[in-house]
RNA sequence: GGACGAUUAGCUCAGUUGGUAGAGCAUCCGCUUGACGUGCGGAGGGUCACAGGUUCGAGUCCUGUAUCGUCCACCA
């Protein structure tokens, strides 16, 4: 006899049993031709991150799903990797260096790499142990890396195809740069916050002298970049002017004004100051009017060269220098507090500030089509389906994809000048010389937006651009799990690249979750402190309690919060089960024949197997449908209240028994539901189960590739398992009236059973005596105790006669209040099934279904009216 | 400015095609019950944010309102 610890403790298994599965091959897929692939790709984890609540949560869910497909039949692949994270690990590596007094110009572009290699190398792994306490069961084998040969040969292809199509193009337009990362990010990559700002009216003379034009700007110094003051050509006020010079104060320059549509007349002053080096839409309005762009940040923020005497400022200082000089000269009107929303890096946080610069580009508009029409026609579908709008949302107002980043760590821009004729050459492989001249070449320095490489992540892995037998069999993918917060920056672009490059999408479902925020419903966050570290959890709790935590609680699309009592609570399910496993083995079941029943099913076999049975087919369409946390609660609330509660006690009569028949099928019916039970959680509590199961005779060396339970219909027996929910009515009835009256368990009764279903009780009148302590139970069609406290369900009461705890009075009235209650429910139902229009309108079984109840009730009010009658 | 989500028991949240509300935790009562006190039995607690509408019937569908939250846009 097996036997386990009276407290399940994680610990002791969770390391071995993952060893166990590693050395067992299970993670490994294999292209089977006899079956049918199921793909997942790992969002791919920074190299630099640590395992997060995030994380914990993305990787539970697809390691849910993965599993229970595994257990299916497919041949499940669940790719995992990490990503090279350009700007994110560059800054971490330049902050290390900054500590050592070093900076990436000391080092070099090589010596940096170098380090940086060396950083992956270090904290690359950390995250991939991390996902293993989990108990993720991504196949290893084919790990991958955004940056690694393969990837690289892949962002190389597409590359050199989409410049060659002309979909990517070299330009100098305005984009977002961050003075902070030094380098230009994409529009994406921009956050808005609201910030306290003033606004700062100021007054540009006329160069002749007539007067002034008054304007407002929320950053002063960009004045030493304008260019012009537009109006708009409607109106009035300005009618005149349009086409006179100003003369741009502090500096001295000479601009015109022109007219703009684009300048609203009932926003300020109806004038506004045009920058277009260091606004969006002053650089618009430039390209309208032919006006001179004037940089005057340098990578920085500081004023360059152009900023004349404030060279060399940074810009916030610059903008106090700037006002004074205003007010100095009399340019200021006025200045007035002004909330508006800010640009700021989603990396670094620091203020963005439009720039104009020479960067490389993915023209959007051709690509975007065909991935809007993917998702329209369901070709791609989000789950929850609302998502879909966010994305439509987003492509529909798609703008070009600034994808070069003055950055080292990362795939460098296959671009080569001649350094003599300036001649231009895109290839996967550097040129010798320039084909027009024969002069040097020389490489762009800049590497790639790091999301350009996770946009391949779903073929990239898979070998592409090669045909190999991977990409074959395994591709497209079929369900990408993440948050909503990536679907622009990474959900978008892959499928449109997947449709570009590999003329299929990329995935069939993407399945959305939200955030895990703390008890509070705050983001959890470093500022704050309020994270919490899955992996103190997992080694406080076990990978099981967190992992059946986080699927109990979500909710597709929606944020969830970590609480310590749902932890606990997870906690508590692991040792129920675990305690449930310990009671099974400690009855002597190493010969019971697994995946078997005996001949003969009891009444209460039938009834625990026709649940079930409900609750594998159940469990397996809400899993089909992503509703891993239905599916979960499902799960728990049969093996806890339907297994344990009563069936388990139940069959402590027969293991009790001295029927070695009955004995032994009921150890059958008990491994055989228990087993089922298992095999349905392992995929959310995958250690604890696969302890148990190992424990338990079966017919596989690892639950994980043991077949998943599907619905056998033989084994239902909806009569049966009737019969049997109208004994546990009658139990509990019993129990409340025990705990009313304040019985002690010791204290056995007593019960007889009054019924027109005779049989049915006499069949349950065990059960009775063992879940309601009875010390014997009578069954007739007419009892008649005296002084007897009585217990109504809707096929039966139960008389117990309590001579010394019946307060006559006291009596009668609960009898009264419950009969209140009936009366209502009936009154209800009365109600709908006397209205002709429900009775025409609803579907019959409906109808039949409220007949049915109403016939119940009116024999429970019966027996109770005559209980009444009796004691009064 | 636009879009979306949330609003259900004290707290955290379920509620799958409309059939008169559920769980966990918390609270209260009882229990040395031969698996488990990380447990067992029982109880109390909700006019499902508000106002209309559709329907025989609405937590569930439609319209509007309020509060909170998120995303997008960015009027200088």
């Amino acid at each position: 006899m097996k036997e386990l610890a009276k407290q399940y403790s994680p610990k002791e298994v969770e390391s071995r049993i993952y060893n166990e599965w590693l050395e067992g091959g299970y993670f490994l897929a294999e292209r089977d031709p006899k079956k049918k692939p199921y793909t997942i790709m790992m969002p791919p984890p920074n190299i630099t991150g640590q395992l997060h609540m995030g994380h914990a949560l993305d990787m539970t869910l697809q390691d849910v799903i993965i599993r229970t497909k595994r257990m299916q039949g497919y041949s499940a692949l669940w790719l995992p990797g990490t990503d090279h994270a350009s700007i994110a690990t560059e800054a971490k590596i330049v902050e290390a260096m900054r500590e050592e007094g070093l900076t990436k110009e000391d080092l070099g572009r090589d010596g940096f790499l170098e380090r940086a290699w060396k950083w992956k190398e270090q904290y690359g792994g950390r995250i991939v142990e991390q996902l293993k306490y989990l108990g993720s069961s991504c196949d290893w084998s084919r790990e991958r890396f955004t940056l690694d040969e393969g990837c690289s040969k892949a962002v190389l292809e597409v590359f050199c195809k989409l410049y060659e199509k002309g979909l990517i193009y070299r330009g100098e337009r305005i984009i977002n740069w961050c003075p902070h990362c030094h380098t230009s990010i994409s529009d994406a990559e921009v956050e808005f916050e609201e910030q306290d700002g003033s606004f700062w009216h100021i007054r540009y003379p006329f160069s002749d002298g007539s007067g002034y034009i008054e304007l407002a700007t929320t950053r002063p110094e960009t004045l030493l970049g304008d260019t012009a003051v537009a109006v708009n050509p409607s109106d009035e006020r300005y009618k005149d002017v349009i086409g006179k010079t100003l003369t741009l104060p502090l500096v001295g320059r000479e601009i015109p004004v022109v007219a703009d549509d684009y300048v609203e007349t009932d926003f300020g002053t109806g004038a506004v100051k045009i920058t277009p080096a260091h606004d969006p839409n002053d650089y618009e309005v430039g390209l309208r009017h032919n006006l001179e762009v004037i940089n005057v940040l340098d990578e920085s923020g500081v004023i360059n060269e152009n900023g004349g005497k404030y060279c060399g400022l940074d810009r916030y200082e610059c903008r106090k220098q700037i006002v004074k000089d205003l007010e100095n000269g009399g340019f200021l009107v006025s200045v007035e507090p002004y909330k508006h929303n800010v640009g700021t890096c989603y990396r670094c946080g620091t203020t963005v500030e439009p720039r104009v610069s020479k960067q490389w580009f993915v023209k959007m508009q051709p690509l975007a089509e065909p991935a809007i029409k993917a998702v329209e026609e369901g070709e791609v579908k989000f789950v929850p389906e609302r998502f879909s709008k966010t994305y439509f949302n987003w492509m529909y107002n798609i703008k070009d994809w600034c994808i070069s980043r003055q950055l080292w760590w990362g795939h460098r821009i296959p671009a080569y000048y001649c350094d003599e004729c300036g001649e231009l050459v895109v290839a996967k492989e550097a040129p010798d010389h320039c084909p027009k001249c024969g002069g040097h070449m020389h490489q762009d320095e800049d590497t790639l937006d790091t999301w350009f490489s996770s946009a391949l992540w779903p073929f990239s892995t898979l070998g592409w651009p090669e045909k190999t037998e991977d990409l074959k069999y395994f591709y497209p993918t079929d369900t990408l799990v993440t948050g909503y917060d990536i679907i622009f920056f990474w959900v978008a672009r892959m499928i449109f690249s997947g449709i570009e490059h590999t003329g299929e999408v990329p995935f069939k479902n993407v399945f959305m979750h939200g955030l895990v925020r703390d008890a509070l419903g705050r983001k959890m966050s470093k500022s704050l402190g309020n994270g919490v570290d899955p992996v103190n959890v997992i080694e406080e709790y076990g990978a099981d309690a967190l992992r059946f935590m986080l699927s109990n609680s979500v909710s597709p699309g929606n944020d969830m919060r970590y609480s310590d009592d749902k932890i606990v609570a997870a906690r508590n399910f692991c040792n129920k089960i675990w305690n449930a496993g310990r009671f099974i083995l400690m009855n002597d079941v190493d010969d019971v024949e697994p995946d078997s029943l005996p001949e003969t099913l009891e009444i209460e076999d039938k009834w625990i197997l026709t649940q079930l049975e409900g609750m594998i087919q159940e469990v397996s369409a809400n899993l089909e449908n992503f509703e891993l946390g239905i599916a979960a609660g499902k799960v728990y609330d049969f093996a806890w209240d339907v297994f344990c509660d009563w069936y388990v006690e139940i069959a402590k009569l027969r293991l009790n028994g001295d029927d070695e028949a009955r004995k032994n099928a009921c150890k059958q019916v008990l491994v055989y539901t228990f087993t089922r039970i298992l095999q349905v959680l392992h995929p959310f509590m995958p250690f604890i189960t696969e302890a148990i199961y190992q424990a338990l005779p079966t017919s596989c060396e690892s639950i994980m590739i043991s077949k998943w339970p599907e619905y056998d219909p033989s084994l239902v027996f909806e009569a049966d398992a009737a019969r049997f929910g109208k004994i546990m009515d009658l139990i509990k009835a019993v129990r409340v009236i025990r705990s009313e009256k304040n019985v002690p368990p010791s204290k056995q009764l007593d019960i007889s059973v009054e019924t027109a279903e005779t049989e049915v009780f006499i069949e349950g009148a065990e059960f009775i005596k063992r879940l309601a302590k009875a010390a014997s139970v009578t069954v007739g069609s007419k009892i008649d105790i005296p002084d007897a406290v009585q217990a109504v369900t809707d096929s039966a009461r139960a008389l117990i006669p309590l001579s010394e705890l019946v307060d006559r009075e006291k009596e009668i009235a609960r009898l009264q209040k419950e009969l209140k209650s009936v009366e209502k429910d009936m009154a209800g139902l009365e109600g709908r099934l006397s209205n002709p229009q429900f009775l025409s309108k609803a579907p019959e079984n409906v109808v039949a279904a409220e007949k049915e109840k109403l016939e119940k009730l009116s024999s429970k009010k019966e027996m109770i009216l005559d209980s009444i009658s009796k004691l009064g």
